[in-house]
Order: structure tokens, then C-alpha cells, then sequence
DNA sequence: CCCAGACGGTTGCGCCCGCAACCAATACCT
DNA sequence: AGGTATTGGTTGCGGGCGCAACCGTCTGGG
């Protein structure tokens, strides 16, 4: 260990600025979407991944990819969707192992109703605070944090 | 609701860069932590904020603030590092309602031996990715999300 | 002085999540 | 083809955390 300088001002701001901004966000936009709409984030990121997919049905890997859970977590969530029947399970027909996530209608309308709410809370809490400029080089900075390891 | 415009390319990157990032890097420093150290991330941050205050030592609900933490949560976590005698809980000779946490010599230590493997992973994953222009621009961007609400 | 209300911290409970172990099915290798 | 390794997904388990309810203590109004 060649002695790793400790971090300056600057770093430690930006490293604390980071983790407290993702705390108060995530806090607010769960409690808010709770409240208005009975949906936890997770749950609504699960909707979203699936209507962008071409037919609105996935493979579990690749959603739990999608949305940074553990295929464990995943199926754990599904469940729940299912039941509620906003999702449903198919078996993939040329690999048996595998199964699709797929949107039901009732799950595309509720995401539907629901999106715009979510969409107003990211604006409100997030995006609508920062400047075009501002968005770029947050962007461009969390992704050089990403990658060299095994981001996509 | 003024219907609020959809999210275009650049705010749908921004928001999914950060909740990518911070996914990506508290699982790294978690494992890495408790790799070298059996330490987890959070029981770091309550060593880090005593050894910070005056005489190494904190109120409870003090204390919570700064680690972003619930009250429930933060006494459980104290549990923990109370009877691994890095942490001692002192009544408050002024008021019998509240509670020190106070970090013991044995805890000063331990943080001592874990602060270089963490600070070499802050670097190795967050800091030094980033170039100084970056981090403050990062840093005041994401300090502007908290302000507004509650943050201090 | 006393009682209602606020406050600091802890406990009961339930949710979410990841890891390791597991099962079924497929791919590879000879 | 046959046995082994690998893959896709699910389950057992345990930890972390927040919310609501609770207890002891302090405070303010009558």
C-alpha cells in the first residue's frame, strides 16, 4: 500500500454530496409514489423495463440486469406483481429453464396512470433543479464511475 | 396536473447514470470493506462521524443525522458496534432522555487500521475517475438537488 | 404543584434485498 | 450417446432499515 493520500475538501464533498443526494431522492420519490399511487419505485422501474422491451415481455436475467437487482430480488418482486396481476410469467419455449416477464394490459394501464406522477416528482425534485449543462456533466462524470469494470 | 413533459434523452441518462453509479459503488465498497476489514460501510461512517466530533462523541439523534439514518436504525447499528467495544452509549449527565455514543480507544483504532482501505477504494471507484473540474461540478449539482427541502 | 404535551431513544414488526444452496434443463466434450 | 459442467431461476436464510407504538423524561400552562 503506497500510502493513499486521504481524500482533500473537494473529494470528500463530492463523495458525501453523492450519498446524501441519492438518500434524500430516493426517500422522497418512494414516499411520494407510495402516497400517490400505492407503488414503490422498484416495483414501477419493473413496468418501465418491460414496456420499452420489444413485446413488453423480458428475460428475468436480463430485467434483474435492467434494474440493478439480484436475480434473487428479482424474483421476489415478480411475485408480488403477479399476484397483483399486473405482470405474468411464461416459460420460454426453445429453453425451458428460462421465463419471460411479461406486461399484462392491466399493467401497462396502471403504469400509465402512474408514470406521470412519477415523471413530476423526478422533475420536481431532480431534473428541474439543474441546468441542461448541469445534467450533462453529472451524467458524464457518474458514467466514467461505471465503467472499467463490468458496467454496460 | 399541468401535464408535466416526459423526461427527454439527457434527463432520462442523468437520473439513470446516478441511480447506476451509486448502485455500482456502494456494492463494490460494501464487499471490498467487509473484505478487508469485516466492516461494513455504514458501521464505518458511525466510527468516521465520532472520531470527527468533539471528544468522540455524539448525541444519538446528531449522530443519525449525519449518517442519513432513522433513529431505529442507528440504535440497532450501535448495538453492533457497542458489543464489539468500538462504542460505549453514555448517559446525558442534563438531560436523562438522551444518550452519547462515544467512541473508545479500541474503536479509534479500528477505524485508524479500516480509513486506508477505504479511502483507497473512494479513490480506486469514485475520485479518481473524476478530474478536479469534475468532482465540484459534480459536487454542486448534486448539492443543489438536496437544498429546498430539508437539507443542511 | 400538577397534568398535558413534546421530545429522545428503543422495541415490535414487516419489507426489501443479497448470498449461498438448490433444482431443472441445456451445452460441452469425448 | 453419456457424463460433467454451466446456465436460468427459485428458495432458505440472515441482515439492514424504516414506521409506528412505546417508555421515560423534560417542559409549559394553569
Amino acid at each position: 500500500m503506497p500510502a493513499t493520500p486521504w481524500l482533500d475538501e473537494l473529494e470528500m464533498h463530492a463523495w458525501r454530496s453523492l450519498l446524501r443526494a441519492h438518500s434524500r431522492l430516493m426517500g422522497r420519490l418512494d414516499a411520494e409514489l407510495q402516497a400517490a399511487q400505492g407503488m414503490s419505485v422498484t416495483d414501477y422501474g419493473v413496468l418501465v423495463s418491460l414496456s420499452e422491451a420489444e413485446g413488453g415481455r423480458l428475460r428475468m436475467s436480463e430485467l434483474a440486469g435492467q434494474l440493478l437487482l439480484s436475480p434473487s430480488g428479482l424474483t421476489r418482486r415478480l411475485d408480488g406483481l403477479v399476484s397483483a396481476g399486473l405482470v405474468e410469467r411464461h416459460r420460454c419455449p426453445t429453453d425451458r429453464r428460462g421465463a419471460y416477464a411479461v406486461l399484462t394490459p392491466s399493467g401497462r394501464s396502471r403504469l400509465q396512470s402512474a408514470a406521470p406522477d412519477h415523471v413530476e416528482q423526478v422533475r420536481r425534485h431532480f431534473v428541474d433543479r439543474l441546468s441542461r449543462r448541469q445534467l450533462a456533466a453529472l451524467a458524464d462524470a457518474l458514467d466514467k464511475v461505471c465503467t472499467g469494470t463490468d458496467c454496460g
